[in-house]
DNA sequence: GTAAGGTCGATGCGAACGCATCGACCGCTC
DNA sequence: GAGCGGTCGATGCGTTCGCATCGACCTTAC
C-alpha cells in the first residue's frame, strides 16, 4: 500500500529506527566516558566543528547548522565558551551584524586533548564492532544519506495555500 | 600507529563522525515538521517505546535504557505524561520499589496519530535518500554496531589500577 | 536616497535537563 | 531475622534549553 520515492516507506522507518537507537546506544557509551569533566559532550562539538573550518573562525550562522542547538542556545553556549577563554568572538568584517566565532590557542588544546580520548573511546565501540570494510561500507551509506538531504524538499510545504495540492514543482 | 580490534581507529572515527552528523541533519528537518505540536519529539519517543513493549507496560528502569535521557528527567517526563492522561503509572506487581509504565487509549491514539505523519517524514527523507537494498544494507550494518555493544567493555575501567594496561581481557 | 522586507545574533522567560541525594525496598549473609 | 550493600524511582537545586521577540543591519525596489 503506496510504496514512493525509491524505497520502500516500511524498510526506511526500520532503517532511521535502527539509525537512532544505535545512536542512543554509543552515545550513551560515550558520554559515561571520563574526558567529559569540564567540558560537555555539546561544548565539545562546538570546539570540534570549529577545527573543521576555516582558522579566522566560522559564522555563527553557519556554525548552528552543524550542531543540533537552536540558535539562541548556541549564542549562550558561545558566550559561555568565551567566558572560559576557550573561544573568541569578533564581529565579521563583511557584515556588521555577523558574529565570527574563533578557537582561542586554549580551546584548541582542550579540543585535542579530549578529542584524543573521545576518539579512543570511538574506536572501541565502533571500530570493535565491524571490520574496516563493513565501516566504509557504512561511511559511504551514511555520507549520502546526509548529502541527499540538500536535493529533498521538505514534506510540509512553508505555505500550503488552499488550493494546488497537487502542483508537481521542481 | 596502533590499529586495534578489526578496524582501524581512524576508519571508526570517520564512521561514528557520519553517523553522527547524519543523525543531527535528519533530526532536525523532522523536528520542523508541524507534527510535534503537542507532543515533543522526547515525548513521542517514550510512547513509541512503550508500544515496543509488552502491553501491561514496562519498568521505568527498562524504558530508560531505550532512551537518552537520566532517570530524573525520564521520571519527570512521565509524571507529565501522566497527568495529560497519556500514560499510566502503577507500581510494580513483585517488586514495591518499581514502577511500570503503561500507555493508555489516549496516548496509544496519539502515538498512532503522530507516528504515521512522522513515518511519512520519514519516507521522504530516508527513503527518499537510498534505494532499497541500500536501506537493507544501512539498517543490517546499524543493526549488528549496536548489538555488539553488550559485548564490548567500558574504555575506562571502574576501577582502574594503576598497573595492568595490557591486559586484553576477554 | 529612502522605505520595506529579510537576516543575524542577543535577551526575557518559562520549561526541562542533569547531578546529587534521599527514602524505600530487594537480596544476601550470618 | 537483623544487618548490610545494591537497586529503584522521586525530589531539591542550579544550569541549560527552546520559544518568542527585539534591535541592528543588509538588500532590493522605487
Amino acid at each position: 500500500m503506496g510504496e514512493q520515492g525509491h524505497g520502500g516507506a516500511r524498510r526506511a522507518v526500520q532503517t532511521w529506527e535502527s539509525l537512532f537507537r544505535a545512536q542512543v546506544t554509543i552515545m550513551r557509551r560515550l558520554q559515561s566516558d571520563p574526558v567529559w569533566d569540564g567540558v560537555t559532550l555539546r561544548e565539545y562539538d562546538v570546539l570540534f566543528s570549529l577545527t573543521k573550518g576555516p582558522d579566522e573562525g566560522m559564522r555563527l550562522r553557519d556554525l548552528n547548522e552543524l550542531i543540533l542547538l537552536s540558535q539562541p542556545s548556541l549564542s549562550r553556549m558561545v558566550d559561555r565558551l568565551a567566558s572560559r577563554g576557550l573561544v573568541e568572538r569578533r564581529s565579521a568584517p563583511d557584515d556588521a551584524r555577523g558574529t565570527v566565532v574563533r578557537l582561542t590557542p586554549a580551546g584548541a588544546r582542550v579540543q585535542r586533548s579530549v578529542g584524543r580520548a573521545h576518539a579512543r573511546a570511538i574506536a572501541t565501540y565502533v571500530g570493535g564492532a565491524l571490520d574496516d570494510d563493513e565501516l566504509a561500507t557504512l561511511q559511504d551509506l551514511l555520507e549520502r544519506l546526509r548529502a541527499a538531504q540538500a536535493s529533498i524538499p521538505d514534506v510540509a510545504p512553508p505555505a500550503a495555500s488552499d488550493a494546488g495540492e497537487d502542483a508537481p514543482g521542481a
